[in-house]
DNA sequence: AGCACGCCGACT
DNA sequence: GTCGGCGTGCTC
């Protein structure tokens, strides 16, 4: 018999894949599993060709340990979706496809799978996706649903609809209709952070009663990760529910994506491969010629300047849903005027008292957590910096601590100043921890909860601390980003918005882009079951020591699109995206001239003329954990050429010999 | 990236 | 005399 060869893409970053010699019996197939010898360990790694020949020399060849035949083979779209994504981000096929499978599946051993294999088999047959009783649609929806089931072949769709207009309804009966249409069909549904959001997984499942859903995202635990990865992968789900690691799911029937909140910033991974789940949703549902919908009240500016070009059919819901949930009333408080003791302008602390004698509930949102941003001492100027980090130590006042958000080092409070022995050392500035205890100060008697990283650090705290908010044990929440995502509060008819200034002149010219979406989010927070007839419209104070800035006069008037359009302006003006393509290359070091110097190297290696290079810069914070960063930045107003030349570019740059460590991101987001 | 091998300083 | 520093090289 004919000696057969495997070549298999394994997770290491090394720009090729492997061949191994398959002395087993079976049929082993591209797209499943093999177990291999590689150095001195054992991976498994993805089964990418299988055929007689192979260009490796005898001597380097090992055999094969294992294929895993019990898996029926991914499909060759779904490697074909891996390998553009590896192609676009500039990694090897090994390090996105390999991943992608859930850790329990790809182990050395084969228990886990078989038992997974093993359980879904006994389970019943699928049900049927037939929905259970869906609510009424109005005219603004029924239109955006039959859109979307009308739409034929790759399909983008932005749903454009402010909170509470009700997207969710126009998703879950787009859904039903494509999975009516064909018994085998599968829909992709994508959230930001799922565990913020139980409500929508809820929703699911009660309308369709007799279908498998799987979820998938990062908090399950990997015996049930596998089994629903498995769902989804032998076709046996049919509706996935997760955040962005499941766009990279097995779904061998996948008919609809939808992407909701798909301006949200989760959608692009910050570590390992940098991708965008967003952007990889659209490839797939192009690669597959299936429609995709892209729901946000506030859409990425990419997404939004698309739907401008025609690329993207816009479908608008422009009421909210509930007849009588009228928008929140949005006021500034002119901070110069209305001078704020313990961070709460007199107007908001009025409209608190207001609430608690009504026996409504209040939100304060502020994006900052810990006691005070930085100590320091009056006397002689000495500040709480972090000694490994360029940045300041966050004072964490009921730990006792001073913490750094960067490097996660933790000191004690000192009792005095390091330099001048002063020992009346003054906290600056406001975190939730400090609001919360003027707060306490102001409404003794309310009932106030605080909800932020810090608090909710115990698993499953964060959905007890919301489940205590909305049975209304609650008069005060004060919070950070957390609050500001998807939970209703029925009875909240206050947001207060305690700090967002600095975001309107920073540096990063997404930060105001960012920063409507965060009001306009944490807005919608607020009665969105509508109040009684004659009852109180629900308002959202913003404290600013800048009421005449645009942004919140846009945000006033509840009026992204021109807003948007002006930003687009600005940016095309700018030269930056989405107008043009970036990439960001990054280096650290021990010193921070090795970064630098790397860089440097770096951009002058491949002169081309479609590509602008920036100089070296060291990176806003510059050490963190005593290691000093840098970054290149990277232009073109042209994709192709953008990828033409990183392709070639990174070859040379594997080349070089550098003491520095070096990733590249494409399409950064932050900068 | 791991994880070897490989050749020069301070410890039992 | 060994433990261990991180330079260099390889992984089918």
């Amino acid at each position: 018999m004919e000696q057969l060869y495997l070549t298999v893409a394994l997770d290491t970053p090394l720009d090729t894949c492997f061949d191994y010699r398959w002395q087993g019996g079976g049929d082993p197939q591209p797209g499943q599993l093999a177990l291999v010898p590689f150095g001195r360990r054992e991976e498994i790694g993805l089964i990418v060709a299988v055929g007689g020949r192979t260009e490796v020399p005898a001597d380097k060849l090992k055999d094969a340990l294992a294929v895993r035949l019990q898996l029926p083979p991914l499909a060759a779209r779904w490697i074909e979706l891996c390998a553009f994504a590896a192609d676009y981000y500039q990694r090897p096929l090994g390090e996105v496809a390999v991943p992608a499978l859930p850790k329990n599946l790809r182990a050395a051993k084969t228990v886990a799978l078989d038992r997974a294999l093993k359980k879904l088999d006994k389970l019943a047959p699928a049900g049927d996706a037939t929905p259970a009783d869906a609510p009424v649609l109005n005219a603004a929806q029924q239109q955006a649903a039959d859109a979307i089931s009308e739409a034929q072949g790759f399909a983008p769709l932005l749903l454009y609809g402010v909170t509470g207009s009700g997207k969710t309804e126009v998703y879950l009966k787009a859904a039903a209709r494509v999975l009516a249409r064909d018994a085998q069909a599968q829909v992709l549904i994508m959230v930001p952070e799922i565990n913020l959001t139980p409500q929508l997984e809820q929703n699911i499942r009660a309308r369709f009663p007799g279908a498998d859903v799987a979820t998938l995202h990062s908090g399950l635990a990997e015996g049930e990760r596998g089994l629903n990865w498995l769902a989804a992968h032998l076709g046996r789900a049919r509706i996935v529910l997760g955040t962005r690691l499941a766009i990279l799911a097995s779904l061998p029937h996948l008919g609809l994506i939808i992407v909701d909140e798909e301006h949200d910033p989760s959608y692009k991974q910050q570590e390992g491969l940098r991708y965008s789940a967003r952007d990889l949703a659209v490839w797939r549902a192009r690669q597959l010629g299936i429609p995709i919908v892209l729901g946000s009240a506030t859409p990425s500016l990419e997404t939004w300047q698309h739907a401008l070009s025609g690329r993207y059919r816009r479908l608008e819901l422009r009421e909210r849903a509930s007849r009588d949930a009228v928008l929140p009333k949005v006021r500034l408080i002119d901070m110069e005027r209305d001078r704020p003791g313990q961070g709460l302008t007199s107007t908001l602390v009025s409209a608190m008292k207001l609430r608690l004698e009504r026996g409504e509930q209040s939100l304060l949102y502020l994006n900052r957590r810990g006691y005070a941003p930085v100590l320091a001492c009056d006397a002689c100027g000495w500040i709480g910096n972090c000694p490994r980090c360029t940045a300041f130590m966050v004072l964490h006042k009921p730990e006792h601590r001073m913490r750094c958000h960067h490097c996660s080092l933790e000191l004690r409070i000192p009792k005095s100043c390091p330099t001048c022995g002063n020992v009346d050392l003054q906290p600056l500035g406001r975190g939730t921890q400090r609001i919360e205890e003027g707060l306490q100060q102001i409404f003794p008697q309310a009932r106030i909860m605080r909800i932020d990283a810090d608090s909710t650090r115990l698993k499953g705290s964060a959905q007890a601390a919301f489940e205590s908010v909305h049975r209304g044990e609650v008069d005060i929440l004060i919070g950070t980003q957390m609050v500001a995502k998807g939970h209703d509060f029925r009875n909240l008819t206050l947001v207060g918005v305690l700090n967002p200034d600095t975001s309107l002149f920073s540096h990063d010219y997404r930060a105001s882009e960012r920063l409507f979406a965060q009001l306009m989010q944490v807005a919608g927070r607020a009665g969105r079951a509508g109040r009684k007839e004659g009852g109180n419209a629900s308002e959202v104070l913003i404290q600013t020591r800048y009421p005449t800035h645009p942004l919140y006069g846009a945000l006033m008037r509840h009026d992204y699109d021109s807003f948007a359009n002006g930003l687009l302006e600005e940016r095309q003006q700018a030269g930056v995206p989405p107008f043009m393509y970036q990439a960001l290359l990054r280096a650290e070091a021990r010193e921070l001239q090795t970064a630098l110097d790397f860089l440097q190297q770096a951009a002058g290696l491949q002169p081309h003329p479609a590509i602008v290079i920036n100089d070296p810069i060291p990176m806003t914070i510059t050490r963190v954990a005593n290691v000093e960063r840098a970054q290149l930045l990277i232009e073109s107003a042209s994709r192709p050429a953008l990828q033409a030349f990183l392709k070639s570019w990174m070859a040379a740059l594997r080349a070089m010999k550098t003491r520095a460590r070096w990733s590249l991101e494409v399409d950064p987001v932050d900068i």
